[in-house]
DNA sequence: GTTAAGTAAATCGTTGACAATCTCCAGTCA
DNA sequence: TGACTGGAGATTGTCAACGATTTACTTAAC
């Protein structure tokens, strides 16, 4: 887990690049998902810059691949803004993700060896201890590496990308701590599941399975949310805009 | 004055065009996919700024933009190459764009009107007409308005943006010209499957076809490709990484 | 003849400054 | 009182120049 953690912070975003804007990039990402830059907001260059100590150039660098990314919208002549998630667009992420999560399934039967496969059954056997505890601070990144590890056996690095991008995106959407009583148990059946068909090398099942892991978080998400905006129904009218804290 | 106004103020998307670096970016697109620029050449800055007339900052953020599209590779202090595709990354692009199109296939079986359906199947009309000629040149570009057309019918603007952009990095590999004698024949009757999976509204149905459709198209590719390579085998060291003209 | 070091040219990364555009607020008029 | 116009301030878009790194060529030594 500390592994986990500690590949997904540091090295990889500021190896990819020694030059400044690559480490402005991380840092502007940093500041954007921690929510210390608000969505919606507008992120001004000559801040980041002075707050960085560099000059504008390489903020700007940083900016325009993050655009790209999907973390900011960029409107001309009046600057760059945190992207602001609505229904729609969650619905958009988890779908394409489903899609993505499901062909990984796929063309993983096709490669995994036994090894592999063990090291899966331990994050799973780890997730029912987890889910037996109602303990989702150390479910949830067990249950990160567990679709990690299945995304790399892949070997398409396109894919790889493509998928990560997506869950950024999405941590735009802050939904921690959404989570209902049953949802553990039902998200690690569905891994069993998975397990199942990975382990019969069944690309079909494993495809299925992996889509409809996806596909039922969007459906717990979003009963979770639902309920959450029902029952403070104060601010109703820009509740479907709103991200959750 | 409604005339000027009309003809100034026509769309955001237009509006980002309009800025320089999105000109800039377009063009140097243009000079990659078109082949001016050569896989594996080096994009000079000064060059590019020059011709373009314009300053070297525009020219470094399209590059970075295309950089993080896919289409240039960067060096840190060495600058910025038009990617070069290995058998690998096709076969990368390839899984991926089955992957998405099975998934825009699935995604659209639950929103498919009767007229959409209409016009998919003048579509694939059109398509055995070209097919039974032998003619490529007619048959391409309907075949790519039948799939832009299920993709669109997604409504998922995220699948739409990850699809174009695989396609354009395939054309980095040119394969125009590379078609067996029953490819064309071939690849129609996938689609006709893929019509009658979403006329009966069938999800799993439709991603199986259109899922495979991608991959046989590869299979179909390839052999194509090594048929060629193992004939003109003069340069037969580096041709599993030469582009075809 | 081949290899290695050193120098010069070229190119990238970064910076600060200037011009164009937008936002915001005060002032004016209906 | 409300809406519109004008200008000051702020911010982005673009440019030209400087320093750092890399590449290529020349020269010298083995």
């Amino acid at each position: 887990m500390t592994d986990a953690t500690a590949r997904t912070i540091p090295t990889v975003a500021q190896m990819r690049e020694n030059s400044l804007s690559g480490v402005v990039r991380h840092e502007i990402e940093t500041l954007i998902l921690s929510g210390e830059l608000p969505a919606g907001g507008r992120v001004n260059e000559n801040a980041i810059a002075l707050r960085l100590g560099v000059s504008r150039g390489p903020v700007r660098e940083a900016c325009r691949g993050l655009v790209e990314q999907g973390l900011l919208d960029l409107i001309p002549n009046r600057g760059v803004f945190v992207r602001r998630l609505d229904r729609h667009d969650v619905e958009e992420v988890y779908d394409l993700r489903a899609g993505l999560t499901g062909l990984a399934g796929s063309l993983v039967t096709a490669r995994i060896t036994s090894a592999e496969m063990d090291r899966l059954r331990t994050l799973v056997a780890a997730m029912d201890v987890s889910a037996a505890a109602g303990d989702f601070r150390s479910f949830y990144p067990v249950n990160l590496e567990f679709h990690d590890v299945i995304l790399q056996l892949t070997g398409n690095s396109r894919l790889i990308k493509s998928y990560r991008a997506l869950i950024k995106e999405f941590q735009l959407f802050r939904t921690h701590g959404l989570v209902q009583p049953n949802a553990l148990r039902e998200s690690n059946e569905e891994h069993h599941a998975i397990l199942d068909a990975l382990e019969h090398r069944d690309s079909v099942a494993a495809y299925d399975t992996s889509y409809r892991h996806v596909q039922h978080g969007k459906q717990r998400m979003f009963a979770a949310f639902d309920k959450l905006t029902q029952a403070g129904a104060a601010s109703a009218d820009g509740a479907h805009n709103r991200t959750i804290e």
